[in-house]
RNA sequence: GGCCCUGUGGGGUAGCUUGGUAUCCUUGUUGCUUUGGGAGCCAUAGACCCCGGUUCAAAUCCGGGCGGGGCCA
């Protein structure tokens, strides 16, 4: 592909070369150093860590809005909880597989969940410990341990928590910043219910702050339902969040789980209800990472390096002091009254007065993605003007007088036009099924299956169809879209009529 | 989980087949020049992943570890 002179002086390769262009990109902005000596853990240096925190604030004032309330669980869980765990996923998948009521199993010891990805502590100095201790790769186990002590009656329901953690997990997979890492900057809300229906209402209010976010991110999502297979087997349901990468794989970012009252059996997370009778509780989780900060990366980035979205970028506008030799020192004052006038405002902004040409300063600011650049020089100042070019393109002077509705102005276009470009890119990646005929297991299309696509169709067929339709297709199931077909449509399989919509994907 | 490839200044690379003096680009520093509104030039700094083996001699060959990349289930 063609790359701009920008581009080639810097070495970034293009996006079409997505798989070259990811890694060198985290790089190059600075979100990451990737050369810290173990597979999978990467530095955060401050530009990534400022927008990984912005995110989070995003997080925060969604889960205050909501009435969720943060806690901060203990890194380390004793062995024994991981084994209750590991018995309850066992016994669950044990059901599943036979299609019986969990409760008419017996608990066996089995190997399951997250046992063989745990990082283990069996000793403290050179004194092997009694009690070997995990570190956590997510934390149902150490928070179901509490509830049952702070939860007494139906009053202290509906009991919503959340914490913004590290997790460990010991991947064997290709590891890549953000996407797939060993040490997960994970956020986790937890809540307990009253009963199913409560907890049902909960998930649609995770789907809602999803919805809320993704807004301000600029993310287009596939919202599914798991299908039964690979759903984890600890829950009843999942919800599913992905995000279409560039390549057409998609990107899990978010997860809702309703768990019923299994956890709760296997912990004993009892309340009394007003009737005085002892009840299990239902449960719910919704995650995510910083895989959010890879899709962000992901999508909005360009052959000139990141674009950030105005809600997160840790710097919205990059003040540039364009010096003449005789002029400078008001310039550069005239500089600071702007970025102190926007910071006012609430407006992210800092200047570059740094003494080098202004040209590697725009490659700088491009590469890590301020939305807004703004230029003065002796001519603006002439003119009691600036010039505010965009990161998504484009370059015009403005008044001085207007500066700060100027730049919420500009920031807003941004933003819209990041919109738009990450719509387009989501439709034009979306296509249906093609038709196909059946040759025994084998599925014959009329059209090439193109693995950067994500196709969708009409599907309320057996699990034996489905696993058909993957390996004729090379795709998975994401799953029923949350938003079914308002019409019945005809079953690509069974012909029967139906209002699934179901997405299929390479995934990461 | 299985198989394959790979590791050279801060980043990207040549050299490895056939063992002996490490190449070029970029970046950093310094200086010059330029209309400081996306320049050019001088000088300079900086590297063979780790441990062991073979050898007079290892970036190069062999084994292991760690790291990186790819493919399959």
């Amino acid at each position: 592909m063609n790359q701009t002179p920008a581009a080639a002086k810097r070495g970034i390769p293009s996006k079409t070369d997505f798989k070259e262009w990811y890694p060198f990109i985290v790089e190059a902005a600075e979100l990451v150093d990737k050369r810290y000596p173990i597979k999978g853990m990467d530095v955060w240096r401050p530009y990534g860590w400022k927008t990984m925190r912005l995110i989070d604030d995003l997080t925060h004032s969604e889960m205050e809005r909501t009435d969720h309330d943060e806690v901060n669980f203990p890194l380390l869980i004793p062995e024994d909880l991981l084994d209750k765990e590991n018995r309850l996923v066992s016994l669950l998948k044990a059901a599943r597989e036979q299609g019986v009521d969990p409760s008419e199993l017996r608990m066996e010891d089995e190997e399951g969940g997250f046992a063989k990805e745990v990082y283990w502590i069996r000793h403290a100095g050179e004194t092997k410990l009694d009690k070997p201790m995990f570190l956590r790769p997510t934390s149902e186990t150490a928070m179901y341990t509490m509830f049952p002590l702070w939860i007494r009656s139906h009053a202290d329901l509906p009991l919503k928590t959340y914490q913004i953690v590290n997790t460990f997990r010991y991947e064997t997979k290709q590891t890549r910043s953000f996407i797939r890492v060993r040490e997960i900057h994970f956020f986790e809300a937890h809540t307990a219910h009253i009963d199913e229906a409560d907890a049902t209402r909960q998930i649609e209010e995770d789907l809602e702050i999803v919805q809320n976010l993704m807004n301000k991110l600029k993310l287009p999502v596939l919202v599914t339902k798991r299908p039964v297979w690979d759903t984890f087997p600890g829950a009843w349901y999942t919800i599913a969040i992905d995000v279409i990468m560039p390549d057409g794989r998609t990107l899990q970012v978010a997860s809702c789980h309703h768990y019923r009252d299994q956890w709760a059996k296997a912990f004993d997370v009892t309340y009394e209800s007003e009737s005085g009778e002892q009840e299990f509780v239902h449960q719910t989780t919704y995650g995510m990472s910083e895989r959010l900060l890879g899709a962000i990366v992901a999508t909005h980035g360009d052959d000139q390096g990141l674009i950030m979205p105005p809600s997160v970028a840790p710097i919205q506008v990059v003040v540039i002091p364009i010096m003449a030799k005789k002029a400078s020192e008001d310039i550069i004052s005239e500089a600071e009254k702007i970025v102190s006038k926007l910071k006012e405002s609430g407006v992210r902004a800092r200047i570059d007065a740094r003494d080098i040409r202004p040209g590697q300063k725009y490659y700088d600011w491009e590469i890590k993605g301020v939305p807004l650049r703004i230029e003065l020089g002796p001519r603006d100042l002439a003119n009691d003007s600036f010039m505010c070019a965009r990161r998504t393109g484009g370059k015009e002077s403005h008044l001085l007088s207007n500066l700060v509705s100027t730049v919420n102005k500009e920031l807003d276009s941004i933003g819209e036009e990041m919109s738009k470009r990450s719509n387009d890119h989501f439709t034009s990646s979306t296509k249906l099924l093609p038709n196909f005929t059946l040759d025994g297991d084998n599925l014959v299309f009329d059209e090439s299956i193109e693995s950067n696509l994500v196709y969708e169709m009409a599907f309320e067929g057996n699990d034996a169809e489905a696993e058909m339709i993957e390996k004729s297709t090379g795709l998975v199931f994401l799953g029923n879209s949350t938003s079914k077909y308002s019409k019945p449509e005809t079953c690509v399989m069974s012909g029967k009529p139906t209002h699934n919509r179901v997405y299929l994907a390479k995934t990461y």
